[in-house]
DNA sequence: GGTGCGATTATTGGATCCAATAACACCAAC
DNA sequence: GTTGGTGTTATTGGATCCAATAATCGCACC
């Protein structure tokens, strides 16, 4: 470990991504003393870390032979994004039941302008897909904030821990910017409709379409690509 | 601590204890060595033990000065159970959206069965209520064992913990036998309803009701009736 | 040759020790 | 009198050490 952090996050953002990138395959031990060889720190910092990564739902208890990389396939992510879209949608339903003041409005408002102002020109170069991604984020967050309901935020934190799960996950596809366009558009557009919902305070609407949303990522096949399944 | 468990789940049981019949309450600091010493165990099951609870959301970390309960109010806890009916809602969609074994009905219906064999007599006994709780607990568990997305109860399991938030959690008034009578049968009888719904393969019918079982044990006051708002 | 029991070993959980850090209090200077 | 700085102290996080436990390997007996 070559960061200069504190050794408790270096070992957790370690974890993360050596199961992230498969480098730590579900089935393969994880045992302490052998992390903590690895990463060149005590074993306490391990121990944290993968008491950490279980609660987060990423990691499984070997009985007393460690933990192992939660075996996710398809399905799996599935069901995940199927949560983060129910969880989404109550807090969208929140959002259009109680009359948003106006600078809350003005809030997303300003956000969707943001999307907008990335897809005016028409296409996609190689810098937009980050934008989007930023906006992508900034929206479903504010929405989530808005919803005064803190519970929500907290379910979902969970899911978002899977890969491909949270809304941060596009699986972009950075060699082919038009389709991304097309794609990326779709979703901006739906965003914009759960505003137009919310703020004609029909929250049945914007409760269903923010489903929809998450759906639409669902069936969007291209997500799993990236996934050894 | 007297019992002759593992410390590390003695001191869990023993803080969730603490936090929930208010010795400690939000406001008050949890500083490791103080709690080590107060169970009389080393400070190392302390902390893992509050790391835990962070993550269950039932502790806040104050900086650098240790923990402190969270805050709860009965805004906190509507919103938790909200959470629990969008959730267990999707979980009755999904077991009524894909057709059930017959082994799998014959589950549901043999706990179903239970309950109706709790009210069949027409009036309670202060077993009974143990009874019910047993029944209730299984009825939502195996609905959510039968949706066959686990992330639903992942991501439910931190509501759970808050006090009055899950559906363990049914505040039960054990000198009105007759009120809880009526009040419990009805809870059975949305049950059967979410069941019926269920054996249809009626699965908008399924969640809603089972949303509305939720959105019932809001509007049911009493919930608050132990907790100092 | 297979199965069961025992011993050894590896691995986690707990305790104690040490270091780094943040809060608090006191003192001095403006 | 107030404010800023410095020193002390308390408290968490990390490392090392120790004990308990479970798994595996080997040997003996059936």
């Amino acid at each position: 470990m070559t960061r200069s952090a504190k050794p408790g996050q270096q070992v957790l953002v370690a974890l993360r991504r050596l199961i992230a990138d498969g480098t730590i395959k579900p089935g393969m031990r994880i045992g302490e003393i052998a992390t903590a060889e690895r990463l060149g720190v005590s074993r306490m910092p391990v121990r944290t870390a993968l008491r950490a990564l279980e609660h987060e739902g990423l990691v499984v208890k070997l009985g007393a032979r460690g933990y192992t990389p939660r075996a996710v396939n398809a399905e799996t992510i599935r069901g995940a994004i199927e949560v983060r879209g129910v969880l989404e949608g109550l807090a969208a339903r929140h959002v259009a039941a109680r009359h948003l003041q106006d600078e809350e409005r003005v809030r997303l408002a300003q956000v969707l302008a943001c999307g907008n102002a990335i897809f005016e020109k028409g296409h996609f170069v190689s810098e937009d897909l980050d934008r989007f991604y930023r906006y992508n984020l900034d929206f479903h967050e504010l929405l989530l904030a808005l919803s005064s309901n803190p519970s929500i935020s907290l379910a979902l934190e969970r899911n978002n821990h899977l890969p491909f799960a949270s809304a941060a996950a596009l699986a972009l596809d950075w060699d082919d910017l038009d389709a991304e366009y097309v794609h990326l558009r779709h979703a901006h557009e739906e965003h914009m409709a759960v505003f137009d919902a919310i703020c004609a305070g029909n929250a049945v609407l914007a409760e269903r379409l923010m489903r929809d949303h998450a759906r639409a990522a669902i069936s969007n096949g291209r997500i799993f690509k990236g996934l050894r399944v």
